[in-house]
RNA sequence: UCCCCGGUAGCUCAGCCGGUAGAGCAGGUGGCUGUUAACCACUUGGUCGGGGGUUCGAGUCCCUCCCGGGGAGCCA
């Protein structure tokens, strides 16, 4: 008798009788008298398969070896909702003095500290899958309307628009550091021949694809060398970011509603049993919040009518909002969370607190630049109409201190066949807390790296 | 980086005005039952985050460093 290998996913769905093979990691087991109860799960969805295990059909010292952690394979004929075993064999026994993950719940930040092993965790399976099929969502959404996916790079030479503190790239021996006679670093002798860095964005390279491509999306790491240290910003993250020829910022603002919606859908149609399992253990309005969301309609408003608004409520601000400062965090949550209790789209902001490649408006105080804010998570996507205007584009650079001369190649776009062009940045990791519920940035992606903590 | 809170058994925590360390869960042993965060009984397990100080005596008070969490700034 030959039994097929199936996933737990699979074998839900195979009928009653049929002879197959489950291999994967052992959750807990319960034992009776006569009778055994494994709980075996292989990561292909949230649920696990019980096996039921009948004295007498399995050695007592393999019995034994399968414990909570064990690796299995379990052969037998399946029976409603579980498989009754004929055969088993432990491929790695697992100490249950030594093995951290308990049957019972552990905390978030008990379980960073394995992050090798809070993948098997009822928890963190459901946040990658959710992560994996968010990731898929993202590649359909614009692979579906003819976006070009570029690969823009890692490394960068661009002393980039302000936007962060950089990584350092250098393969100089940091203990004996070239040096001019002047006394600065020799960076002639550097891999690159100039310092170069961690990208903080891919944005200024997708606009050279935008300009050729018309449609183009990133989807890769980046990395900031902030000293941040908050539940919703890690060193090294994935940001997605569209970059569209001849949009406008009402037509950017249309594709991030709509990539929103998009993902959202998405994700209440392929990981269902994920969301209830977070809806559930996490944050109880998560599903609620998805559904209206998706349907719903985006608030917009102006940065300025942003500050009236909130000078208009009745509440006392740590930090009374002013124009032409930016938003404080309780500002954003405010909007968000209790005028508009949905996404709103802030625009128009002053050009002074923006960088240089926004869009100038006529009244010359503001940029064309928007910024999403969702309830719970903050700013979730942030972008704007880029100045396709060179002899503007220079004057900015000039204004917020930047050398034009290394934005040459930035400056041509504008020179040889510019047109009004737009994009923005969405962080995958914010967008993950945004569909789970889960509040800390750390515990949606693999592992975190934060100021101070590189592990695994 | 700044401001709060915390660090005691593998995990989650209690430990009062300083007097010599405890619970639940997990683990182990036995029992019981088609069990499902199983149940019942017994049981192993601690440099009280590190260092320094005050004191007859410090988990407890003081200083300092490290680590974790929350808030702020920076942003995605």
């Amino acid at each position: 008798m030959k039994s097929q290998i199936t996933s737990v996913k699979q074998a839900y769905l195979l009928p009653a009788g049929s002879e197959i093979t489950l291999r994967g990691w052992v959750r807990s087991r319960r034992d009776s008298k006569d009778i055994t109860f494994i709980e075996l799960n292989d990561g292909s969805r949230f649920r696990s398969m019980q096996l039921v295990v009948e004295s007498g059909l399995v050695p007592d010292e393999t019995l034994r070896e399968i414990t909570t952690g064990s690796s299995i394979a379990a052969s037998g004929a399946l029976q409603p909702v579980e498989l009754k075993v004929a055969e088993v064999h432990v491929y790695g026994t697992a100490d249950p003095a030594a093995y951290p993950l308990q049957k019972k719940g552990h905390s978030f930040e008990f379980l960073r500290e394995i992050a090798h092993l809070r993948v098997r965790s009822n928890t963190f399976g459901a946040a990658f899958r959710v992560r994996n099929a968010l990731s898929h969502a993202v590649h359909t959404f614009f692979q579906e309307r003819d976006f070009i996916y570029v690969q823009t790079p890692i490394i960068t030479t661009s002393d980039c628009e302000g936007a962060g503190a950089m990584f350092n790239v250098t393969s100089l021996n940091l203990k004996n550091i070239p040096r001019t006679p002047a006394g600065d670093i020799d960076w002639q002798q550097d891999f690159f021949t100039r310092p170069a860095y961690l990208t903080v964005s891919g944005q200024l390279e997708a606009e050279t694809f935008a300009l050729a491509f018309t449609k183009v999306y990133t989807f890769g790491p980046t990395f900031r060398a902030e000293n941040s240290n908050t539940p919703r910003h890690l060193a090294e993250f994935w940001m997605i970011e569209p970059e569209m020829a001849f949009y406008d910022l009402e037509d950017n603002m249309r594709l991030a509603e709509e990539f929103l919606k998009f993902t959202i859908r998405h994700a209440l149609e392929n990981s269902r049993e994920d969301l209830e399992f977070f809806n559930q253990r996490v944050e109880k309005t998560v599903l609620s919040t998805l559904e209206h969301v998706a349907e719903s309609t985006f608030a917009h408003l102006s940065y300025t009518d942003a500050i009236k608004a909130l000078q208009d409520a009745r509440k006392t601000w740590e930090f009374p909002p002013e124009w032409g400062h930016d938003l404080q965090t309780e500002h954003e949550r405010f909007l968000s969370e209790e005028i508009f209790k949905k996404p709103v789209i802030v625009t128009d902001y002053p050009k002074d607190i923006k960088p240089f490649y926004m869009r100038v408006n006529d009244d010359s105080r503001t940029v064309r630049a928007m910024d999403v804010l969702v309830p719970r998570v903050g700013e979730i996507i942030g972008g704007s109409q880029r100045e396709e205007r060179a002899d503007v584009v220079v004057q900015r650079l000039r204004e917020t201190g930047l050398d034009e001369k290394a934005y040459w190649w930035y400056l041509d776009l504008r020179r040889f066949g510019s047109v009004p062009h737009s994009g923005f940045g969405l962080g995958l990791e914010r967008m993950m807390m945004y569909l789970t519920g889960l509040k800390n940035i750390r515990d949606v992606i693999p592992f975190p790296r934060t100021p101070g903590n590189a592990d695994f």
